[in-house]
RNA sequence: GCUCGGGUGGUGGAACUGGUAGACACGCAGGUCUCAGAAGCCUGUGCCUUCACCGGCGUGGGGGUUCAAGUCCCCCCUCGAGCACCA
């Protein structure tokens, strides 16, 4: 029989790294102490890092979600760390249609579902140690906060910025609602697949495009994400042209004359009507060779000639029965001859005045002058329906006889043809010259125009704030009076949309009909709710000061904490909601409740996270839950993955294999923490390594660049532990600050091993000697004719002969330097290059 | 169609104002430890050729600028996201 020894311990062996454990002990230590309570009244330096509140689904909170939540909170704890007063808040955008259309389809009321739905999300959030101040929790679905909601609406009410208009919506007859247009899906509802009708409801609309240009100036003054400014450009959408009116013939004086006037006298006019276009191209005037109006233009019918009603009402019908979504997918170009003709400013011709639904009315004046030889889709519709094609600009080599097969849409270097005496100017200065000539007979005048348009922010619905105004029948629109806020959503069981078009609200018959705060008669609210994205707009204004009910903002906090430090979101809100909270923060300026008008000073955008390659859906059944995850790896560990895996603004892929790489990072700090000698002195190049990393983590931290700040404590921590070194405290106790804003549970834990008994996040940031982090020697390139043979080390300020020298020195270099020296390229502590 | 991003080893991804391409991590291979395995630790790992050294080739494709190009310029292919008749 053999006898064998027990195990012996070898040394003292550290207790083992349990993420649960830890996690659970400072999540309830933050807790109690308060440690990530902000005080907002009297902190130092205030730091507003904000991330886009999420939709509270009841899924649970996705990956997406905590992979920006977790951006932002590194980049807090960090600006925490350098000395600021952090606020992150957190709260749930909770109303709308999204989580309406789910209460309807599990049958619970959202009122029941959204605060179940918000437990689970608080219980995830916490999970993922955000540091959170949690006393300024808010959700948009809470009284409190929509009271305030209804009150941003009122001043806007009060500025004149609020209105209500006939608009066109999309209609799903099975589903009998409303739909945004991205719920329609080529023509069909997304969900049930039925085809989308269009309906003309009245809506409530805010009046953005008064707003447009200093919406879009004020973009360049934004530290924000180049490709968000970029997409809220192009949807503001600016663009310089010119109004032109066309006069209308009378079609009787038009049948009894054949005259042709001459010029831009403009005064053969018969009819009293006119048409007002708006063109990018007022040098192609000469080319116009009819107009198109859209079909729901507001003089087709005044001008449409007898002969011609028939067709043209058939037509307008058409289009008016076609969904929004198909027309404008459909590139078929169809219409129809009014039978009434216009002048031409510039030729004094008669040109036909065409109906089609190319042409928008919401964009410009609802009419166009077709310019059929210049532009693509006039050229089209000339084609069609066999319009004079008229060559108004001429090309190099081109003249006024060239014949066009297709549009002909350049303008660089280009000069006009077929156009009176300005032929022969450039495209550029005819643009000027026709204004201005035509602008003498008030016949145009420069405009500038934009592709957004009002916000329509009508919906519907019931799971929303309702819109604070009431009707009264002898005082008409009458805004609920502030004192009387808020409106208090009603319960009502059965919220289902029907097919009236009106909100089920108008189904509430106490809560319907209410005195007239005016008369005090009987009178009735408005049925509709506000859109979500109204909610969103002005959050952030709230936070600081979600605990006081009798103002929506406190004067002092906000100037104190805004406009917002730091705002980290998803890209997907770059347009919408980044447009919309920016205007409602510009009208709040104007009306004097602010002293600012842009919210967010910083913006940066984070990208997505796919799975294995793919896109995460439920249908492909590739979704990552968090909890899982947290449950295997700990929440540590899943963060720093998260931050890990790819550039933070691009976004990454997620592979389950990948964690277990800084998972073990994590159990090698933890061991370094608890072996590291405290005798002796920390070893000057494993110094010089540390400086180095403290720079580059505290260089790429606020740029966002995680994954780079991950890979250099690594690297730092192989140096720390190369061939199974046993590290000095003094050189393991900056690495556990580094990594804190990472993985803060596990740093807390470490620290207070380290001795140290106050919150690691008020210990402050390391600092690193710019002479140590410079190496004293260098690893130079020697290239000979451009390709590398060797390396030589050499002073970082050796010169270009000793460089040489050393090179020469080099086996493998000498090899190559077969001739005669003819130029040496040599660039200080980085290269040499030796020419042969 | 337009706008904005991307295309780098077996994989995710590094690379500052042009200056040693492939940091860091996954995976894989070998070693160590172990009765054995797991975990850990150590070593190696772009491709081709070679026992090895040496050498050659390499950042979607093709041209160009430069002593030097993943990086700058031109053309093309391709993937992703957003917008979509905006006059």
């Amino acid at each position: 029989m053999t006898e064998f020894a027990p195990t012996q311990p070898v040394g003292e062996q550290p207790a083992g790294y349990d993420p649960a454990a830890v996690e659970r002990r400072w999540q309830a230590r933050w807790e109690t102490e308060a440690t990530n309570v902000a005080d907002l009244s009297s902190g130092a330096r205030p730091f507003y890092a904000l991330m886009m509140f999420p939709y509270p689904s009841a899924e649970g909170l996705h990956v997406g979600n905590l992979f920006a939540f977790t951006g932002n909170d590194i980049y807090g704890r960090f600006q925490r760390l350098k000395g600021h007063t952090v606020f992150e808040p957190m709260g749930y955008d909770a109303f709308g249609i999204h989580s309406e259309n789910f209460a309807l389809k599990v049958g619970v009321h959202p009122s029941e579902l959204i605060p179940r739905n918000i437990d689970n999300f608080r219980r995830q959030l916490k999970r993922a140690g955000l540091m959170v101040d949690w006393t300024h929790e808010l959700s948009t679905t809470d009284p409190r906060y929509y009271k305030w909601t209804q009150w941003v609406f009122l001043q806007l009410y009060k500025q004149k910025l609020a209105y209500k208009k006939k608009a066109a919506v999309n209609w799903c007859p099975f589903d009998k609602t409303v739909l945004a247009n991205e719920q329609v899906v080529g023509g069909v509802c997304e969900r049930c697949g039925t085809a989308v009708e269009q309906r003309f409801l009245e809506q409530w609309f805010f009046r953005i495009t008064d707003y447009a240009g200093r919406l879009l100036a004020n973009l360049d003054k934004l530290d924000w994400s180049e490709s968000t400014l970029t997409a809220q450009r192009n949807w503001i959408g600016k663009s310089e042209g010119a109004e032109i009116v066309f006069p209308v013939q009378d079609v009787m004086a038009y049948a009894g004359s054949a005259t042709v006037n001459e010029g831009m006298s403009g005064e053969t006019t018969a009819s009293a009507l006119e048409i007002k276009v708006f063109t990018t191209r007022p040098d192609t005037l000469f080319g116009a060779t009819y107009l198109v109006l859209a079909p729901e233009h507001p003089l087709v019918s005044q001008i449409v000639a007898d002969e011609q009603r028939q067709a043209v009402e058939a037509y307008v019908a058409r289009a008016a029965k076609q969904d929004l979504v198909a027309r404008k997918t459909s590139k078929e170009k169809t219409g129809a001859f009014t039978g009434a003709y216009a002048t031409n400013p510039a030729t004094g011709q008669p040109i036909p005045i065409w109906i089609a639904d190319y042409v928008l009315m919401e964009y410009g004046t609802g009419a166009i002058m077709a310019v059929p030889g210049h532009d693509e889709r006039d050229f089209e519709f000339a084609r069609e329906y066999d319009l004079p094609i008229v060559r108004v600009v001429a090309g190099a080599g081109q003249s006024a006889d060239t014949p066009l097969d297709a549009a002909f849409a350049e303008t660089e270097g280009c000069v006009l043809v077929n156009s009176s005496h300005f032929d022969g100017l450039t495209v550029e200065d005819a643009r000027m010259a026709i204004v201005t000539e035509l602008a003498a007979h008030h016949a145009a005048k420069p405009v500038v125009n934009y592709r957004l348009h009002d916000w329509c922010i009508s919906r519907q619905r019931y799971w929303g704030p309702p819109i604070p105004i009431i009707y009264c029948d002898t005082c008409g629109v009458v805004p609920v009076p502030e004192s009387q806020l808020p409106v208090v959503l009603p319960d009502i069981e059965d919220f289902r949309p029907d097919d009236s078009g009106v909100s089920p609200l108008a189904r509430h018959e106490e809560w319907y009909h209410t005195p007239c705060p005016q008369c005090g008669k009987r009178a009735r609210r408005e049925t509709d709710v506000s859109d979500t994205f109204l909610d969103s707009a002005w959050y952030f204004l709230r936070y600081p000061s979600s605990d006081r009910d009798d103002v929506p903002f406190d004067e002092e906090l906000t100037k104190r904490w805004l406009p917002v430090t730091s705002y980290i979101g998803g890209n997907e809100h770059a347009v919408l909601h980044l447009l919309y909270s920016r205007f409602v923060t510009m009208v709040l300026k104007d009306a004097g409740f602010i002293d600012f008008e842009e919210p967010f000073a910083r913006f940066r955008a984070h990208g997505m996270i796919v799975r294995e390659g793919a896109k995460m859906s439920k249908s492909r059944g590739n979704v990552v839950n968090p909890d899982q995850y947290i449950d295997e790896w700990g929440a540590d560990a899943f963060r720093t993955y998260l931050m890990f895996l790819g550039p933070f603004e691009e976004g990454g892929d997620f592979r389950d294999k990948g964690i277990s790489g800084v998972k073990r990072f994590l159990d090698r700090l933890w061991k370094s923490v608890h072996d590291a000698r405290r005798d002796g002195a920390a070893d000057a190049e494993v110094a010089r390594k540390l400086h180095q990393t403290i720079k580059k983590v505290g260089e790429d931290v606020p740029r966002l660049s995680y994954n780079t700040a991950i890979a250099a404590m690594m690297e730092y921590m192989n140096t720390l532990r190369a061939g199974e070194r046993v590290p000095h405290v003094d050189e393991v106790r900056p690495l556990v600050q580094l990594a804190s804003p990472f993985a803060p549970h596990i740093a807390e834990e470490l620290w207070s091993v380290l001795g140290e008994g106050r919150s690691i996040f008020d210990s402050g940031w390391p600092n690193y000697d710019e002479a140590l982090v410079a190496e004293d020697s260098v690893t130079m390139a020697v290239q000979v004719n451009g390709k590398t043979r060797g390396t030589i080390s050499v002073s970082k300020t050796a010169s270009q002969d000793e460089a040489m020298a050393a090179a020469l020195a080099e086996p493998n270099v000498a090899k190559f330097v077969t001739g005669a020296v003819k130029r040496v390229i040599f660039v200080p502590g980085r290269m040499l290059n030796v020419l042969v």
